[in-house]
DNA sequence: TTTCTAAATTATGCATGCAATTTACCTTAA
DNA sequence: TTAAGGTAAATTGCATGCATAATTTAGAAA
């Protein structure tokens, strides 16, 4: 028995869902092969019990398959599923940023104008991987000002099966260049709270990032 | 053991989401309380297992709350949470309303006008519940014609949770007119196949809906 | 050597049992 | 009579065991 981590006390099931969440996202099983249940007790010190329903969890998000009988699956993403989320993605970022600049605080705008001058700074310096991660914070943010935990919520599950998709396929500098202006455009319709100018900005932000993903 | 239901091979927990999904939707246990493990598994002559699993993916379809150690209650709607919801309905009506007209058949929308002709009739009636059963019927085909299944799931689901609001509270006659007289256009963007119109008539006809369920 | 079949192994689905936490009840004191 | 405390019952969380379905492996025939 490795005590890799304690697992406190509250809801043994929650814990294991974030960590095989986190688990997935961090490509551990990819390639939609079968998943043994007795191989993540093992990793996480559980029984199957509490692992099943974490597992049953998964599956209702969508980011596992279960096959009835022959265990789970990391759900794999296809180019029509993909094709399928944008436009849904699109019409949550447009309400988003009409939302958002109703309901936004100038503590929040300056925390992301923040995360928007950092990943300048790694885009400048061509880091990918962190530029990423505060794109992705920056996103995050503008949900998180428009409290509307629905909208939030939805959001964080259709970019956890997008992250899925294992993409970065034809990315290319000129693309990077474009969204981080797009991304200047941004930080401005946020700072002058002009929603639909944020709606639209996002929304063509987005179709430049649909265009990354396909391939 | 009484045989209430055979519950066929396939998958048990998932039989039991379904039952459990219809018996709150039937509002079996309302008001938030309690719902013990016991009961649920003599009212369904399963064991704790399997329904355990079940509630673990209600709970993440955000029809049950599950407090840690203290069971599971069915998740009751603020009226705060209703008008989270709304917005998001909003956006994703119209998309699919968009989408809808670029994708639906010919038998497709005879299907909605068959129905829609139906709907007609108990409105004429004053039969309100198998109006409200038809106009679910409608919506559901025109998501359905947009044969987009991630716009169609995260639809279902939200109606779902809102179908947890207990409504109908100021329902007046007057509003019922102003729907029906919506759902006519509805079914005539449709028939022309006129996207943007159908947008702006589902987006209004679900403000009216608003309306009518925040009391 | 290849392929088909069948047994053995393994994995999944469900039921049950035990420990821990919560809830209900009852006693006792103010 | 009410409030507080403690004990007992019930309920939840997790582990384990057994039956069934799936997969692999071994063997035999072509």
């Amino acid at each position: 028995m490795n005590n890799e981590t304690p697992l406190s006390t509250p809801s043994l099931h929650d814990e294991i869902v974030g960590r095989i969440r986190d688990m997935i996202f961090a490509g551990e099983f990819i390639g939609g092969q079968r998943v043994p249940e007795k191989l993540l007790c093992q990793q996480l010190s559980v029984s199957r019990t509490p692992l099943r329903e974490a597992l049953k969890v998964l599956a209702a998000e969508g980011l596992l398959m279960l096959l009835p009988n022959r265990g789970a699956r990391v759900a794999r993403m296809t180019a029509d599923d993909v094709d399928e989320m944008f436009p849904v993605m699109g019409v949550l970022e447009g309400l988003a940023g009409e939302i958002a600049c109703n309901r936004i605080t100038d503590d929040q705008i300056d925390e992301i104008r923040a995360l928007h001058y950092q990943m300048a700074a790694h885009h400048k310096r061509k880091e990918l991987a962190p530029y990423f991660k505060l794109n992705q914070q920056i996103h995050g943010k503008i949900f998180a000002a428009t409290r509307n935990g629905t909208l939030g919520s939805i959001y964080d599950s259709l970019t956890g099966r997008i992250r899925l998709a294992r993409y970065r396929a034809n990315f290319s500098y000129e693309r990077w260049d474009q969204a981080m202006a797009e991304h200047e455009e941004i930080l401005e319709a946020l700072s002058d709270r002009d929603g639909p100018r944020l709606a639209s900005v996002l929304k063509r932000h987005l179709e430049n990032t649909c265009e990354t993903v396909k391939e």
